[in-house]
DNA sequence: GTAAATCCATAGGTAAAAGCTATAGCTGGT
DNA sequence: ACCAGCTATAGCTTTTACCTATGGATTTAC
């Protein structure tokens, strides 16, 4: 029983599965179940029920993860307690605005905690800095560029709207439509200029920076919005996705670092989150 | 930081040497060594001074020492919370009486210890049992033996007895002398007929069983006696020790267990201890 | 009802880590 | 001065943690 174990028995508990507990520690899922079955081995006791959606406790596990975790915080603070004078690592990473809260934040979760003694300064994706998350149209010279995610864009319509009852827009749709503008966008600039090509002239209400505050304006009933395509979305209420027809708009957006500075730990952690990015 | 290292730590504390550390958790020296170099560059911290004659805990050793053994026990009894229902092995093991409580009893605990549920029978050296600890004369067929101690015998006289005077023995000087027989003995079968052979004819006094016993009396004084050369005898005052020249007397002192049994869990660990004793 | 997706387990191979032996350097005791 | 005992280093072997690829089983989607 080491503490690699344990760590993993705990992820495995937290995360409801084995499958996406290796997710959350970065390893693959044959390794977590290796682990997990040499803990149950030694203690002799079945810690989980392995299902075919994921696994649940036993009470063993239940008693095992009341203990763990008590075990586990005390080490991290043991450990804690000689960091003293860990040596301060900044790292300015540049963000562009329009990525998504959600998977933003974890992902800046995951990279702040495998960063002993980091100092995260967020600045503007044009500014200098160690790593900018940004669309490869923004590269500079000696950048390397690393995908992250590929993001399809929908238009988002109040609950309610009109057009909602129609499974996808045709570019037609937009005329005269009431049309909040989100810039910078990669998809804005290919469909503006697609819609004025087909002399087709929408009706700009705002024009706003994130995605959220769009979609706060679209639920607002204040117009339609062209939005990349989160699973989160699917989830509110108050506003409808639509696909669009005849044209595919879509964004990618990855990590783009000075060539000349790769092999620093932080930038490789960085890296390394990225490329397990789905 | 693992609890590997941990326990390395510990060890190392409480011998207060890296090297009988290595003795005690069975490992080489080197291993302890990178074991704790580990530690202390993880945790950027110096635990101990080295010195040519052991270690010596620095501040902060001690105070990772006050955590880590609450750590490690906490670990322990965590572990040992899910041995319920542990099946519970059976262990014969024959003993011949004479050698040396303090070694034996050494080599006993650590054989408990290591194997988890453990029922450790005492019996006769010629009974039935799953392993033995006799001389190689006592082998019976399809054993295995395994050397263990090698002993060289001397003469155990009273303090203040005129033959201390000399430095070492003949067999002429048992001519008529106070002898204490202890058996069965290896070295009396041989040591006894020698002296009948050379006409010399013993006082016998007493026939006993253990060495306690026999230094017990030579102590008193009711003679002298044939014993094992162990360490702690000589830092008895009351009982001097004298080589016997002419003559070497020694018995080797093994492990015998049937071949067949080879790789019963148990047995193979108590004969990797067997081995490692010097 | 079949196909796709998801999850866990197993197999086989690779690379890191922990182990060992041998040896050198250092220090205190005989 | 030499010996004995301790720690550190070097070189090599064994173990083990990890990966990819794949199979079996079950749930979800169409």
């Amino acid at each position: 029983m080491d503490l690699r174990q344990l760590n993993y028995f705990v992820a495995v508990y937290e995360n409801g599965s084995i499958s996406a507990a290796a997710r959350a520690c970065h390893v693959a899922q044959p390794s977590l179940s290796a682990a997990l079955q040499q803990l149950e081995d030694e203690l002799g006791a079945v810690l989980f029920i392995r299902q075919s959606r994921g696994v649940t406790p036993t009470e063993d596990g239940e008693r095992l993860y009341g203990h763990a975790g008590r075990l586990l915080s005390q080490m991290q603070s043991l450990k804690a307690s000689f960091r003293h004078s860990v040596k301060r690592v900044q790292f300015r990473l540049g963000l562009i605005r329009a990525l998504g809260v959600e998977r933003m934040s974890q992902l800046l979760r995951e990279f702040s905690a495998g960063v002993e003694g980091l100092e995260l300064h967020l600045v503007e994706p044009e500014d200098e800095a160690d790593a900018r998350i940004i669309t490869p149209k923004m590269l500079k010279a000696g950048e390397q560029f690393l995908p992250i995610w590929t993001d399809h864009f929908l238009i988002a319509l109040p609950a309610g709207h009109p057009l909602a009852l129609k499974q996808s827009l045709q570019l037609e749709d937009f005329d005269g439509l009431a049309l909040i503008k989100r810039t910078p966008c990669d998809a804005w600039s290919q469909f503006y200029p697609e819609l004025i090509r087909n002399g087709i002239q929408p009706d700009i209400r705002a024009d706003i920076h994130t995605i959220e505050y769009a979609l706060g304006l679209v639920s607002a009933g204040v117009g339609v919005a062209l939005v990349p395509d989160f699973d989160v979305l699917h989830e509110r209420q108050d506003v409808v996705l639509r696909p669009l027809q005849d044209v595919t708009l879509q964004r990618t957006i990855g990590l783009a670092y000075p060539r000349s500075k790769a092999g620093q730990p932080a930038l490789d952690w960085l890296r390394l989150l990225c490329q397990q990015q789905s």
